[in-house]
RNA sequence: GGCCCUAUCGUCUAACGGUUAGGACAAGGCCUUCUCAAGGCUUAAAUCGCGGUCCGAUUCCGCGUAGGGUCACCA
């Protein structure tokens, strides 16, 4: 039954990168197109064309095939109502504007830009709503495509309609206004073009932003106009920037979805994280593979209100998904981030076996680990003297086991300076102390300079037996 | 300013009108230090305010307050 089949879509305007807080829409889209064995349209809004940056396209189909947002139509794959870049669906706005203008809902706007500017400051110094509808002409003349298309709203009224996210939605008669259908460079506006596809593309939910239930009247009005039934209405909350008190938006540090890939974030993580902020199925489980999440995702339980942005969380997230990768996928991953410098191949299989255990890519940039493998670690010298201590243990005792384990170590052949043997040598002291701790977070610290690291013994191997001595040397000191 | 929407720990959130208001992140403390993109235990932390309906409001209603959205030939 193609009548009862769900169709979402998402429909980006090429005007840059999409960063995080528009992808959410298209996930919640995709979720339900998914989870209800449906069709999910990725469709290119361009009638602005001044504000179109070019590469967009290609940056935005990146994005959502990174995230494993697949279309069923669109631009690139194409469908039954292609094409799926409204530039080059000219004609069909041209069609339903036709049908609008012969049912007497449309005619061209006569005044000038300025003309119409004119009025709304008139509007403004009396404290009054602006709406261009008191100044509709008497008479509507014919267009001939110069001049701006206007809509004719076909009843002044208020509205009030059902949203699957908002629940029931109304809004009052100001709300409503001869907006411009077709501007005089031929290309309809959002408004406009949007219905039309919409409509054309048999598109059941129209998931989008919160900023457009103002202008909901408007578009109630042009399907009634065009007496076809309008779609469902899902209205997701707005994501608010790390202040919390504003829109999340480029400037206030939203980044460009592709980012999150190259600082190593995963991006099933990505999705859940997104899926969580302002979505809940209830229960307590929060770590969801992308089967999970479009099993349990019902669009109805969408939040209403905004929630903030919080790159901790993310973070988290991102942690439990990599604990749930695979070993293989973990080294993939870490391949193809690591920086060039260290893709030395004598290297590689020391970091694997450092990595199947503690991998994080972005900490490692972050804390400068990865110059562990080069050689050239900083170590902070403020802070050493506090951290390298445990717990209550005297300082002197601290460095006795240092120089014990400098002792132990120096007794090992250069040649079979390995991992294993360091462990052996090393957990012999360690065990006839009160607390291995005592022994094994100063060796710790004294060789990779952080408390959280790879083992020691791994360490050590690594810097081979001269550097390490020098190191331990230098902590006692 | 008009219109519209929203309101539970710092953050994300859960809770048929009846719960000691639950979980997660973050924070504090303790344990562990072969820890391993850690783990275990633990502490503190919330229903915006005022009225109303009800035997009983986080939950329903009104007002206030605060936040957000929107008022384009942008989407």
């Amino acid at each position: 039954m193609s009548d009862t089949k769900i169709v979402t879509r998402f429909a980006p305007s090429p005007t840059g990168f999409i960063h995080v807080g528009n992808i959410r829409t298209a996930l919640y889209a995709w979720l339900w197109a998914r989870k209800n064995n449906g069709i999910f349209i990725l469709r290119i809004e361009d009638t602005d064309k001044e504000r179109e940056v070019a590469g967009s396209i290609d940056h935005i189909q990146k994005s959502l095939k990174w995230l494993g947002l697949n279309w069923d139509q669109g631009p690139d794959v194409g469908g039954p109502h292609a094409p799926y870049i409204q530039s080059e669906r000219l004609d069909i706005y041209k069609k339903y504007a036709e049908i609008l203008i012969k049912k007497g809902h449309a005619y061209p706007d006569p005044y000038t830009e300025e003309e119409v500017e004119k009025f709304r400051q008139e509007a403004q110094a009396n404290k009054k709503p602006f709406l261009y509808r008191e100044h509709r002409p008497a008479d509507f003349g014919v267009w001939d495509g110069t001049r701006p298309l206007r809509f004719k709203v076909p009843e002044i009224k208020s509205f009030k309609w059902n949203d699957l996210v908002q629940g029931d939605l109304s809004a009052g008669e100001e709300a409503l206004d001869d907006f411009i259908l077709i501007k005089s460079d031929g290309y309809p506006t959002y408004n406009f073009a949007h219905i039309v596809d919409d409509i054309e593309m048999q598109v059941t939910h129209v998931v989008r932003g919160q900023e457009f239930i103002s202008s909901t009247p408007k578009f109630l009005s042009v399907y009634q106009a065009l007496e076809v039934a309008p779609p469902i209405f899902v209205t997701t909350p707005p994501i608010l920037g790390e202040g919390g008190n504003k829109k999340l938006s480029k400037r206030d540090g939203a980044k460009d979805i592709l980012d999150y890939e190259k600082e190593g974030y995963l991006a099933g993580a990505m999705i859940n994280y997104l899926a969580f902020l302002g979505f809940n199925p209830g229960g307590e489980k929060e770590v969801y593979s992308r089967a999970e999440l479009i099993q349990v995702f019902d669009l109805s339980k969408i939040q209403r209100s905004g929630a903030m942005w919080n790159d901790v969380k993310l973070d988290w997230f991102n942690k439990e998904h990599m604990k749930r990768l695979p070993q293989e996928e973990i080294k993939k991953n870490i391949l193809e981030l690591l920086p060039e410098k260290i893709k030395n191949p004598k290297l590689i299989p020391v970091i694997f076996e450092r990595i199947s255990k503690w991998g994080d890519v972005k900490a490692m940039v972050t804390r400068g680990e990865l110059d562990l493998f080069s050689k050239t670690l900083e170590i902070d010298k403020n802070k050493f003297k506090e951290k390298i201590l445990y717990k209550k243990t005297a300082p002197e005792k601290i460095s006795e086991n240092l120089k014990l384990a400098i002792t132990v170590l120096k007794s090992l052949n250069k040649n079979n300076f390995t991992a294993e043997n360091v462990k052996t040598a090393l957990m012999e002291i360690a065990n006839n102390l009160e607390s291995r701790g005592e022994l094994l977070h100063p060796v710790r610290y004294a060789l990779s300079g952080a408390d959280k690291s790879p083992d020691p013994f791994l360490i050590a191997s690594i810097l081979g037996k001269n550097e390490t001595l020098s190191r331990l040397q230098k902590a006692i000191e």
